[in-house]
DNA sequence: TGCTAATTAGCAAGACTTGCAAATTAGATC
DNA sequence: GATCTAATTTGCAAGTCTTGCTAATTAGCA
């Protein structure tokens, strides 16, 4: 899936309607790189669509996750970020801008625990973490860097 | 650290106190492999100690990963887990009854993106999702087992 | 053109986490 | 041991993100 063509396709397939609704978010996620949150996807499609409401957002996420159409990404900032690439690949996640960019990794697929052998694996996921070469770069140029601080309590720190 | 005494070391070089409910939050959470919620501990930290806070506990939790003695876990499954194993390993999710256990994987510290080479990488960390022996078993022995949903759907859908 | 089940919008509420301020206390000082 | 004070704990309000609920609307079909 990937046109918005077959998309109609999909949605009757489960038994449901194809929504102008339906059909922009769908257009505006897979416009979008960014893995945005449902915040950041209410914006965009209130902008071609006023009154669309954010609980629609949701719901409609919700439906195509379970459609398959989409996966969520947690890393642990707040928001769910959706991503409309599921298709192998993982991601590197800036711990100075929050960004998410997809990466590939060679093998990623066939990496097995070397304990654990009872444990029927479904999915394998690689996450990076580090600094983005934007946030690097900005970086050098003297911005005050503060002492290491975990990924997540920066997240955290950073929504105040 | 490991040990609780070299907790009043590690908290004595913060400028901090060491107060029992730290003690105890610290030991319980060194006796437990389960990455469990705060709920969780809070839970076991009121039946040894009755009136502690659950404030208090998130407090703790956030001050010992800022300290670096723990690392927060996010699945996608609602609340925050912790883990107080900041050592070398990664974790395998079960989808079905969200158990999270730690599983080491050969040459995991490696692992480079084939792309994105302008990134400063920190931290690699690799999470395998899939089904525990416990929960296979189980459901070879015609528990209702519905089609497929993503783990965070599911994650999302064992909260109501 | 009507019918009806599906969907949307709006708002309340739930889950998890943090802000705040008053009361308490660990650890230093005398 | 008694005192002092900054750090900590509590309790509760509030914030963020997401979902439940239901009346109004609408896509798709006859
Ligand atoms: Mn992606
Ligand atoms: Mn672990
Ligand atoms: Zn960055
Ligand atoms: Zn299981």
């Amino acid at each position: 899936m990937q046109s918005p063509a077959s998309l109609a396709v999909a949605y009757r397939a489960n038994g449901r309607k194809l929504t102008p609704q339906r059909q922009l978010i769908f257009q505006l996620m897979h416009e979008n790189e960014t893995h945005p949150t449902a915040e950041d996807l209410y914006a965009q499609a209130s902008a071609q669509m006023p009154g669309i409401s954010l609980r629609t957002v949701y719901q409609t996420l919700n439906e195509l996750a379970e459609m398959g159409e989409l996966q969520f990404i947690e890393i642990g900032s707040g928001a769910t970020r959706f991503d409309p690439n599921v298709g192998d690949h993982h991601h590197a996640v800036c711990d100075s801008c929050g960004q998410i960019r997809d990466v590939h990794v060679r093998g990623a697929a066939t990496l097995r625990p070397t304990d654990s052998t009872d444990f029927v694996i479904n999915e394998v996921g690689v996450v990076f973490r580090g600094i983005c070469s934007a946030c690097e770069t900005s970086r050098r140029k003297g911005s005050t860097q503060r002492g290491a601080k975990s990924p997540v309590q920066q997240a955290k720190a950073s929504k105040k």
